[in-house]
DNA sequence: CACAATGACCAAT
DNA sequence: ATTGGTCATTGTG
C-alpha cells in the first residue's frame, strides 16, 4: 500500500535563469501530489521510494503545465486537497495550510504567519514548518519572509530570490532605500 | 516516558 | 552584535 508511490523527474522552458536548467522532481500518491523539489541541473535529486511515473501521465503533465505559467511569471495554483500530505506533523499542516492561503505575489513574515496558523508565539517553530515543506512553490514558502530581511530558504536561497522576483517582489530581494 | 537540543525567528539591549 | 524568550519536533537514554 505504500507502493503506488511513482516519480517522475523533468525540466520546465524557462526564460534564461536559475530556472532554465532547473531539474523538477515530483512524487504522487494516489491520495494527491506526495513531494515537488527542484535542484540545479547537476545536483543528483534524491530518488524517492517508488516506481518511475511516465512522463505522459495526465497528473504530471498538469503540473509541468501549471509550473512553465509560473516560470513565466503568470499564476497557476493547485488547492490545497490535491497534496498528499498524511504523516506530516499537525503543526506542520497548519502552518502549509495558512502558508497556501498567502496570495501570488504576497509575503508574510514568519510572526504572522505563526498568528495565522494559530500559534502567534511559534514564530520559530513557524520556521521549522516552512523548512519541512515538501512542494515547493504550489506552498509557498518562498512568500515566508523574516521581519528583518528575506529569511531563509531549504536547499538555497537563490531560487526563494528567483521565485520573489517573479512574482513581482524585487524589493525584498533587493533591500533598497 | 522524560529530558535536551535544534532551528528558514523576534524584540529589545 | 548579543541575548533572552518561545515553541513544536526530533533524537537520546
Amino acid at each position: 500500500m505504500k507502493d503506488s508511490v511513482v516519480g517522475a523527474s523533468f525540466r520546465v522552458l524557462a526564460a534564461p535563469g536559475p530556472f532554465a536548467t532547473a531539474l523538477w522532481r515530483a512524487e504522487f500518491s494516489p491520495r494527491g501530489l506526495r513531494r515537488l523539489s527542484v535542484a540545479p541541473k547537476s545536483a543528483g535529486i534524491e530518488q524517492g521510494n517508488g516506481r518511475e511515473m511516465a512522463q505522459s501521465d495526465p497528473r504530471l503533465k498538469r503540473l509541468k503545465k501549471l509550473i512553465a505559467r509560473r516560470m513565466a511569471g503568470q499564476r497557476g495554483d493547485l488547492d490545497f486537497d490535491e497534496f498528499d500530505l498524511t504523516d506530516a506533523p499537525k503543526f506542520h499542516l497548519e502552518v502549509w495550510r495558512a502558508m497556501h492561503a498567502i496570495p501570488f505575489g504576497e509575503v508574510m513574515t514568519y510572526a504572522e504567519l505563526a498568528g495565522e496558523a494559530g500559534s502567534p508565539l511559534a514564530f520559530r517553530a513557524c520556521g521549522q514548518a516552512c523548512r519541512n515543506n515538501r512542494i515547493v512553490l504550489f506552498i509557498p514558502c518562498h512568500r515566508v519572509v523574516s521581519s528583518t530581511g528575506i529569511g531563509g530558504f531549504a536547499g538555497g536561497l537563490h531560487w526563494k530570490r528567483a521565485l520573489l522576483t517573479l512574482e513581482g517582489q524585487s524589493s525584498i530581494v533587493n533591500p533598497k532605500s
